[in-house]
DNA sequence: ATAAGATCGTATCACATGAAACCAGAGGGG
DNA sequence: CCCCTCTGGTTTCATGTGATACGATCTTAT
């Protein structure tokens, strides 16, 4: 019988700490906010960008194309985002956050950020740097593996 | 503007990772043997632990009840697994692997080691080490938090 | 200019998942 | 012994999600 318990296998570990950390976060603007983890994400990356279609957020965000409809649909809805025509492609709009929707980016990014500061003070800043390291290996390797047998 | 990109964000980060981990080895046991993550889990646990109960498999995988239900529903249908009854408490039942159960667990557990190590031999023993410890801090510090609030 | 094909966004469907209701048996008092 | 409560397991329901199909528009080749 192999020894390794599921407890110990890395890839559970990482998905559990995962879930946890994204958890903690997501829990909180979630209760104070009313925001799922799309919507936050669309959010976040409006925010910082400025205008985008929604194709470049499905680029940006890594999302499906379903979830950032809807995303965007509810935050037009609620008044953080305004769709305008976009002059050069009928099919698609411009993507911006509204006054309010800056409002609210403008307060939940920095409690986002706080959170995961409280979380991430467990650790030194330099495994801070090593731990994004090593994702980045990880990651890249996936990448590979998973090209290989496409 | 709050300088931080969303790609940069470490919590994305390690959701992003921990997906490309998990959905790599996930897909693999998927197509192959045509298991789903909860099946895979209980499996795992079940061909580690001997007999187990419904209620200790929750504990085991951290899962919901009722997903654990299903998972074992289905595995009990394939044959995987063999229900007996509980002497001791007419409520639950003793599951455990049938031989063809046990067959399964021999062939996709070493499965799920082989591409693990494939992916993480893109990091070193020392790194590894590392990263076990990084996150075991992350995660008490999140339960830390999580239990605060609460 | 027109037809063919690609692309963006939307709607529909089928399935997965979690919450809550539910049932049967266990565990204690009284 | 009976009642009340608790707990393991199951079912139901409401919601979320991705794959797929679709319509409109853009692009390209003829």
């Amino acid at each position: 019988m192999n020894s390794t318990r599921l407890a110990d296998f890395m890839p559970y570990r990482m998905a559990i700490t995962s879930n946890a950390v994204s958890g903690l976060i997501a829990g909180e603007y979630r209760s104070e906010f009313g925001l799922k983890i799309p919507e936050w994400r669309i959010m976040a990356v409006l925010g910082d960008a400025g205008s985008l279609t929604q194709r470049d957020l499905v680029q940006a965000t890594l999302m499906d194309k379903v979830a950032v409809n809807r995303a965007c649909k509810v935050l037009e809805e609620r008044g953080f985002v305004h769709r305008s025509p976009n002059e050069h492609d009928g099919r698609s709009h411009h993507l911006e956050l509204t006054t309010s929707g800056r409002d609210l980016h403008g307060k939940i990014w920095p409690q986002a950020v706080e959170t995961y500061e409280k979380i991430f003070s467990a650790i030194t800043p330099r495994e801070l740097e090593k731990l994004r390291a090593i994702l980045d290996k990880l990651l890249k390797a996936a990448r590979a593996i998973e090209g290989d047998d496409k």
